[in-house]
DNA sequence: CCGACAAAGATGTCAATGACAACAATGCTG
DNA sequence: CAGCATTGTTGTCATTGACATCTTTGTCGG
């Protein structure tokens, strides 16, 4: 039989293609980019023809639209965790969420790249959109239990919570071009932070 | 300034060929991409072989870089002038660099994206990292001088800056992916900015 | 004034790629 | 077990970036 590294001796029908597709693709993403990604070479590592992906990705942006599906959904567990472990402070739960999106966003950089590429692109699929907001949702409803304890500035949360949120969007950007080491990233992080959270304070 | 639509019949030798390149290439750039940017193409619209392009950039990458190159005189032109028109006064000054940048950024938002893309990359060319900074110097000296007059909290000011600006590439961002109208950036901007310079402040 | 040489274009070719059209094997369902 | 939808395969095409030659043009030295 042929060497069988992962899964089992591969049937005529591979099985799962999408999902080892899927899962080439994320490795070779953020290697070689999300413009360079080969759908050929992709079906060369899997072990199909060079048409096979087809079947499962209708187009490249396909397959790179569910990559970026996933992040989102894998972002927004991340997300919500790092809420959930914060307890109930909210300077804690800010904090805790900013550190985890950073790191999420540092350690898969073309990833973030392309689901924030991927979202807009006039005529992406709605379900991006969709998995984008479910994902941002936890720390929409953060901002809200804030500013209903009276410890932020009332307003659209989204609003209110958009501009810290470019900040940390600039500083990954900075970060994963190669601006910022990471420590200088962490540090900057924790200034912007609190900088930031003094302007959310409700006026006294 | 020959902006010369159609050009002056066209000898032999194209005569600038880089240039018409160039301009050719600015305007597909904000169109299609600058990884969806053909040099073949470029070669049709200007009128020359697909071949012609390879004597003035050797790669498209070299074409990019240029691009990118121009970019950074460009911001770097509108950034000093910004300030120029600012007056004395420091705050005025950052929120005329804010708009400035802002505006610069999504007029052109595929050429920032690429000056930001190919400046680190690793394995750029050195002209680009310094023409970026020529493009930033004159905002430094802003903040320096900032610092000088006791208007703004001591450090390295590229460090202090360098949180405002993540913040202003995050809005931009978020505006050029689509996110935010117009309208909301500049409503943000001016918010992020007013709390920025807040925290700019030296603590009494 | 002219002949050599460098610069700038033109042609031709190659391998890689994304997309697509048939066609074949597989597996599920009735 | 027969038929049909899935899933893969082979074959093909146009496009593209890169490169290797030529060929034309412009310039400069003699």
């Amino acid at each position: 039989m042929s060497t069988d590294l992962t899964t089992t001796a591969r049937p005529y029908h591979h099985g799962n293609l999408r999902e080892a597709l899927l899962a080439a693709a994320e490795r070779a993403l953020e290697t070689t980019g999300a413009q360079d990604l080969s759908l050929r070479e992709l079906a060369r590592e899997v072990g199909v023809s060079h048409a096979a992906p087809r079947r499962h990705f209708l187009d490249k942006q396909a397959l790179l639209d569910a990559l970026a599906l996933n992040g989102f959904e894998q972002l927004g567990a991340v997300l919500a965790e790092s809420i959930d472990n914060a307890g109930p402070d909210f300077d804690a739960q800010m904090l805790s969420l900013a550190r985890a999106y950073t790191g999420y966003a540092t350690a898969h950089p073309a990833l973030i790249e392309l689901m924030f590429a991927a979202k807009h692109k006039a005529g992406g699929p709605p379900e991006l959109t969709e998995a984008g907001e479910r994902a941002f949702a936890p720390a929409l409803a953060a901002v809200a239990a804030g500013q209903a304890a009276g410890v932020v500035v009332p307003g659209d949360p989204e609003r209110v919570a958009i501009v810290a949120f470019a900040a940390l969007q600039g500083l990954v950007a900075l970060a994963n071009t190669g601006f910022l080491g990471e420590e200088s990233l962490n540090d900057l992080l924790d200034d912007a932070m609190q900088r930031l959270m003094l302007g959310l304070q409700p006026r006294s």
